[in-house]
DNA sequence: GGCCGAATCTAGCGTCGCTAGAAACTATAG
DNA sequence: CTATAGTTTCTAGCGACGCTAGATTCGGCC
């Protein structure tokens, strides 16, 4: 009773991934809107309703390759941060590792960012990698500065801006140097408590 | 054949503004998922193919509905300029009233950037509402700045980060009026020319 | 009044997400 | 080894979607 349910547990989870993963590559080969519960079932060679036992729904699959879409994004963000020598570098290195992941992997990006997912941010229910990610942006600020939080808010919104907007063609694609170049000066000028309002 | 045709022709565009709104309100009202055809068709009491002698297909109407959208945009924007007194008080008002418009306006705002749409962007055939509202942005620098239009995509990207993070719940609603002021205070910050490139 | 072209509708195609109830399979008791 | 009870999986179908072909109705013109 024991070890067979526990080998039909282990089943059910390699199922479980399978889905996910056979998700993912669809959408990144043909984009989320080709992403059908007919064709994914019929991709892990399953009837449709197997998936329903294993999600609540078509979005709680795109949760799921979302949810490990964050663990990447943390990931790669931490390694490009750690490869760059001071602070200064590392803002420059977390930016652009982070606009090479939204442009190299659309579609998982969309998953995380843009599609209706049931992933509950900056609240203490929040998943591990998606907190992770987001403290890699805050990392790239001085232990010292109050604000960073604040700091790495505006930061990735702005990469986020940034990301979706030249991914639907409402700004062009060239220049994106530039743009990421002029951010970065921006953000990390003189940062510091705070100069006042300028007005 | 001449007056009657012409009086067709009126009511034909009258119907087409008809089915414009329609989809707008249904979409205020419910959001866009709950904007079908077949309500669209029932609540301008015509049936469903008439919407396809008006447009192509739905996302020609969710088009026509986020150039009305640009429009509205340009002229909120236009008006939040032109009340401010001086260009460093410009840059805070369009700002304020950008992000304004995406939040009491957010079906709209799905349409006009989100959403798929057939609208051109940055190029020549670009409609005249989406380079005006743009060029409330540019008109927030200096004239003598040569890179404001790369100033002006940076700054818009970065509202526009904010604004649909915010929207989806990504990060949170609170707070918002100090990333605005912390992000107007460093894009405003010292402009001028160009300091060249800061490495 | 009868015709003809344009405007409009009815009805339906294929697909979607999702699910109820049938069928098949598996582990245990006799 | 078979019968049964319980679980797993599938077949079949529901209502709704975007969209369209073909029938029908309408309005101006001889």
């Amino acid at each position: 009773m024991s070890a067979i349910s526990e080998r039909r547990e282990r089943e059910r989870a390699h199922r479980h991934q399978l889905i996910i993963t056979a998700a993912r590559e669809l959408a990144e080969a043909e984009g989320w809107e080709a992403v059908t519960t007919r064709r994914l079932a019929e991709r892990v060679e399953y009837s449709q309703p197997v998936l329903y036992s294993h999600f609540h729904g078509k979005d709680a699959i795109v949760s799921a390759v979302a949810l490990d879409g964050f663990s990447e994004l943390a990931a790669h963000l931490r390694r490009a941060r750690q490869a760059a020598p001071e602070l200064g570098q590392s803002l420059r290195a977390v930016c652009r590792a982070y606009l090479e992941f939204a442009t190299e992997r659309p579609a998982l990006y969309q998953a995380m960012f843009i599609l209706p997912t049931d992933l509950k941010f900056a609240s203490t229910e929040t998943p591990p990698p998606l907190r992770a990610s987001f403290d890699e942006f805050v990392s790239c600020f001085r232990p010292d500065n109050e604000r960073r939080e604040l700091f790495a808010e505006v930061l990735w919104s702005a990469l986020h801006g940034i990301a979706v907007l030249s991914e639907s063609g409402r700004i062009p694609l060239q220049g994106q140097e530039e743009r990421l170049d002029f951010l970065i000066t921006r953000i990390a000028g003189t940062s510091s408590p705070a100069p006042g309002h300028a007005s």
